[in-house]
DNA sequence: AAACATATACGAACAATTTCGTAGATGCAA
DNA sequence: TTGCATCTACGAAATTGTTCGTATATGTTT
């Protein structure tokens, strides 16, 4: 259920492209690091079997498909950082963030927005 | 450099309790899972070959302490995970956990703070 | 001092992940 | 139709992390 790093690289190709052959994943992963073409076919394979993705068996190549969601896994993978680096706390790891990483305006904005919407309910909750 | 999962474990518990021998963490350790004493030992041996714990010999059983901080770590551990999880996008990153996770008003108000601050930066800069 | 409790060190098994070589199938081109 | 390019499948090695049994040393108690 919890996708490797590799195996994470192989879900962000599919899920900024679409669906893809193992030689266009390839091909996209060879531009950010040294990879055979039989490592990402077995990968994927492991994926597929593990039902990560799913594939269409075409003439001559298999077209794969992410069988996950990018917003799930990532909810899952929060979880599980959270709890292992954070000890649970997520407003630890949300101040660390922001101390840490820049941010445009509008993203700032976008995260303002959402907050003051949760903060709203938790005045209600009190 | 990069703490496994077990050692973070083991990191927390000094974290939280300072210095401890071996079996002062096992014993902390045992209350949230089952693991041995000698894996206790053996993790907390590695971690010291790898320079995440000092030591202290003391008459008959070590002493060790994190020779990692908390924040430091956390701030690696963030970096990676952005990285490999996000693809680079810390702000991805808040809004999920903000969306997804409760916190207190008072943290959230906290968050908000250090956001308004980091606003005004953004703006100033543009 | 002898027996006991408890510590460290060490080796080894096991599992998961990553990597790739090689074999065999299949379509295409000469 | 023969050979070349390219695909999948498979097996296996290398690496890393986790686990614990056993040996051995060292204090402590009687």
């Amino acid at each position: 259920m919890k996708p490797t790093d590799s195996e994470l690289e192989i879900l962000h190709v599919l899920w900024a492209n679409g669906p893809s052959t193992v030689r266009q994943v390839h091909e996209t992963l060879s531009q950010s690091r040294d990879i055979g073409y039989t490592t990402a076919l077995k990968l994927m394979q492991i994926m597929y079997e593990k039902g990560l993705l799913t594939r269409e068996e075409d003439a001559r190549s298999h077209t794969y498909t992410a069988a996950v969601s990018e917003e799930d896994t990532q909810r899952n993978l929060v979880d599980r950082f959270v709890e292992t680096a954070f000890r649970g706390s997520a407003s630890k790891l949300v101040m660390q963030v922001l101390g840490q990483h820049k941010a445009s305006r509008e993203e700032l904005d976008e995260i303002k927005k959402l907050l003051n919407n949760l903060n709203q309910d938790a005045g209600r909750r009190d």
